[in-house]
Parts: structure tokens; sequence; C-alpha cells
DNA sequence: GCGCCAGCTG
DNA sequence: CAGCTGGCGC
């Protein structure tokens, strides 16, 4: 099986771009977008069920906003933190959407488009850190009802220099700095595994090139979009592949889809 | 020899359909648009230069803007009321960049977008008609200067009920009041004749149909784009046609070019 | 740079 | 309905 996770940057702008990336990714079974920017009301199913896929959404106006693109049915859709952990202390983690979970065969997928936290020491960068700290006990609770856990997305974060292009003076960048990668790790420590660095143990492989200062073209990357997974699924997992061709496109998303295959 | 009108509602976005028509109309001579809406500094010179036509601009930053695009160069351009009447007794009405005049051969062509108008009684109307009353004199000057002159453009006014598509109710519509028709009338009452009509006299030929209300399948159109010549030179005109094919292209502009041929 | 929106004009 | 702007977010 196959799953895949992709920033799309707009679903409606995109969906010409997605609806190709799918016809020529006929054996991807799950398709986790980010970034849908789009109400519920107004998401564009019929593009997919055209196609063949079913859909799963979790959207708002403008910003954010998550969605499952599958070939099967999916089971047990939870949308937000508050549908797992009820509810929640800090009510404003929810109003975001950016978290929608699903069974998928024996497998719980889990699509986050994590918090970018704008600046170091902005009031966005300490929600991004609130965020963070509540996916982990989300994440507990979903790993006490389940065997196999993947979390995929969007995270905002380079868990290592070695995924990004440039580290120079990361310490102060958000999506760099070590208090972001230790929030994260905390995350991960739960039983997450870099999928991605099962198979590459190289740099210069990246997810996102920002649209300003032409990065693409030079591999100005970042490597932000992952699939981390439990041990026991990642020991099944047989590839993951970064996709660079949609970012090659005109009007491309500023990030390309990550791939993962599982035995 | 000849010369077309067409107010293209953005030369940047409107581009391509520009330059597919004139490789289209090779034998066009001088192409006046309107509605340029972009500032000199960002006009887009080289995909017409590229073409082999020369390019007179007259720009303003989102709104109005003209331009004459010129197989050969123009002689003694001149841009604004100002540069043909001097300093104007009411400066506001050079504040909006709607007018540029220059030499082709022996004709004197004026390229020009008549204000709106917005809404019967309202401000922008009252101002419309003190630029029509500007016009006058501005013209007066130039037959003083000039044996054959043309002038085309956007007038905003339907001159004949027989150039609505539904006239009904129309003497409280702008665009098509007692008012507004007589105020141009009185500019053309110095010697310029609608050219269109030597050739057509039956209605239903329309060069604007708005985006709003499907109009344009329908064939709910206005005539509001004119050559008005005066008379040895209208005399000399051979055809005068409406182009509807650039207004069947997806993303239009609202307007359609409208070609005069003079011997 | 490139999405989004609201608010403007036609 | 389709241009434009300015402001926001990333």
């Amino acid at each position: 099986m196959k799953i895949a996770t992709w920033n799309v940057n707009s679903v409606r702008t995109r969906i010409t771009h997605i609806c190709d990336w799918l016809q020529a990714n006929p054996d991807v079974d799950v398709l986790c977008l980010q970034e849908t920017k789009v109400i519920d009301a107004d998401f564009p199913h019929t593009p997919f069920t055209d196609l063949g896929y079913q859909t799963y959404i979790y959207g708002q106006k403008s910003y954010n906003g998550v969605a499952l693109i599958s070939r099967s049915q999916l089971q047990n859709i939870q949308t937000g933190f508050a549908s797992v952990l009820g509810d929640l202390e800090d009510p404003s983690l929810d109003e975001q959407k950016r978290l929608i979970t699903a069974k998928f065969s024996d497998i719980q997928i889990v699509n986050m488009y994590v918090p970018n936290g704008s600046e170091v020491g902005s009031e966005k960068y300490e929600y991004k850190l609130r965020w963070l700290k509540l996916l982990k006990n989300y994440l507990k609770t979903l790993l006490s009802q389940n065997n196999d856990v993947l979390i995929c997305g969007d995270f905002n974060v380079a868990i290592a220099d070695l995924d990004i292009y440039d580290p120079k003076g990361r310490e102060n960048k958000v999506m760099a700095t070590d208090i972001e990668r230790e929030t994260l790790a905390q995350v991960l420590n739960l039983g997450f595994k870099d999928v991605f660095r099962k198979f590459e143990t190289a740099g210069g492989y990246y997810s996102w090139w920002d649209y300003r200062s032409g990065g693409f073209s030079r591999n100005r990357g970042w490597r932000i979009d992952y699939h981390f997974l439990t041990q026991s699924l990642c020991d099944r997992a047989t590839a993951c592949v970064i996709d660079v061709e949609p970012r090659k496109l005109t009007q491309p998303s500023d990030h390309t889809p990550v791939i993962v295959t599982i035995d």
C-alpha cells in the first residue's frame, strides 16, 4: 500500500495538478492534503469522486484545512483534537482546522498541518509549541487504541540540519529552532520513526521550496513534510520517496508530495 | 488602412488575446486600446515590439489607461486634455488617464475612454458630463489644426435605442440617458459621423456585453465603442465591422474590437 | 512569490 | 462576473 502527503496550498487552485498526479500515481491508496484553504461547503469533491476516490475533509475559510483522498472507504474519521481528547483546556487549539485521522486497513493515519509559527518568540510561535504539546497527548491516546499509527503532513519543522539547504543561523529561524525540534522530538519519542531516513541518509532532499527567492531552481529547500511511523509499521516500509515533479509545473504548490510504501 | 478600437479591460491580463488578434489581423495599422489598467512603468511593451509594433501609452494604476499600438511610427503624441488645451480650469478632468492622440498619415487619431458615470445623478455621472463638455473644446482645437480627424474608443454612451438590446427604461440607465446622449451629440455635432451606420442600419450589433447576467450568449449587448469620423474621412471609409470573435474566448474582455477601413 | 480576503469599479 | 488594490499569512 502507498500513502502520500502533500501540502497543496489551495485545493481549488491546484485541483488539476492534484488530479493529474493521482492519475499518474494510481497505486497511491490514500493522499493526505494540507492547506486546502476552503470551507467544507466549497470543497471540490467531484474531481476526486469522478476518478474513483472518496473524500474526507476538515476545512475552514482562507487558511489551513486538511483532507483525506482515498481509493477505499476509510473508517472512524475524527477531526481536530477534541474528537479524540474530549473538551480541551485550551479550545483555541482547535479553532484552526489542522488535524484529521482515520483508519485505513490496519493503520491509523493522522494527517496534520502543524502551525508555521510566523516568527520566533511571536504569539503564533507560542501557539505552535502549545499545539505540538497537545499533539503529544492526542497521539498518546491514539497509540493506546491502535497498534500501527502513521502520522504525516506538513510539520513546519526541519528536524535536522541535514534537512535544510543552508542551516547557517538556523537557531534563530522559525521551523529550525532548538525549542521547536525538542518539542517535536517529545512527540516523536512516543515511538515514531522518520521512515524517509530508513532509506536515505544523505542531505539535499527537500519537500518545500519557498516561492520567494526562486529557491527551487537552486534546490534551496527544506524537508518539513514527513511520514512518521510506529516501529512495526516502519519495519514493513519498503520505500519512502519525495516526488519533485509537481514542483516543476507552472503555478505549483510550494510543497511537493512525499510517498511511503508499506508491505 | 485599418484602424481598430478595443477596450481590453487590462492589457496585462489580456496580452495573449491581443497579440493573437493582431497576428490574425495583420492589416490593422493602428490599434487603440482602452482600460489598460497599468502604470507606464509596467506596460508590457515587448509582446508588441516583438510583433513589429510601436507602442504609445498613457496609463495609471488600476483604472483607465489608453494606448496606441501602431505598425508605423506615429507623430505628435499628445496625452490628456491639457496637452492640447493648455492649463485646465478644472484640472480634475485630467487626473484620470483617458485620452491619447497622434497623427497617423494624414489622420489625427483620438483614442479615448469616456468616464462610465456609475449611476445617474452621482458625482461620477456629473464628472462624465463635464468630461464630455471639455472634450468638445478639445476636439474643436484639434479640428482647427487638422482636416481629417478620427475619434474612437469606449464612449460609454449608447447613442440610439437601436444600440441597446433592450432599450426599455433606458432613460434612467447610465450610458443611455437623454442628457448623456445630448451631451455627446454636442460633441459629434462638430462634424463627426458614426461610420458604422454608413454600412449598417439594423440593430442587434453590439460591442460590449456585461460580464454579469451572461449577456453575451444571448446577445444582450450595447454598442458603446465607436469610430466617429469627420465627413471627408467618412466618405473615404469602405467598411466598419465589429469583430465578435475575441468575446468568445475564455477569459475575454467584456468589449470586442471595432475596425474601420479607410481608402 | 503566491495563495487568501474584503472592498472598489464597471 | 471579472478586473483592480491592499493587507494578511507563510
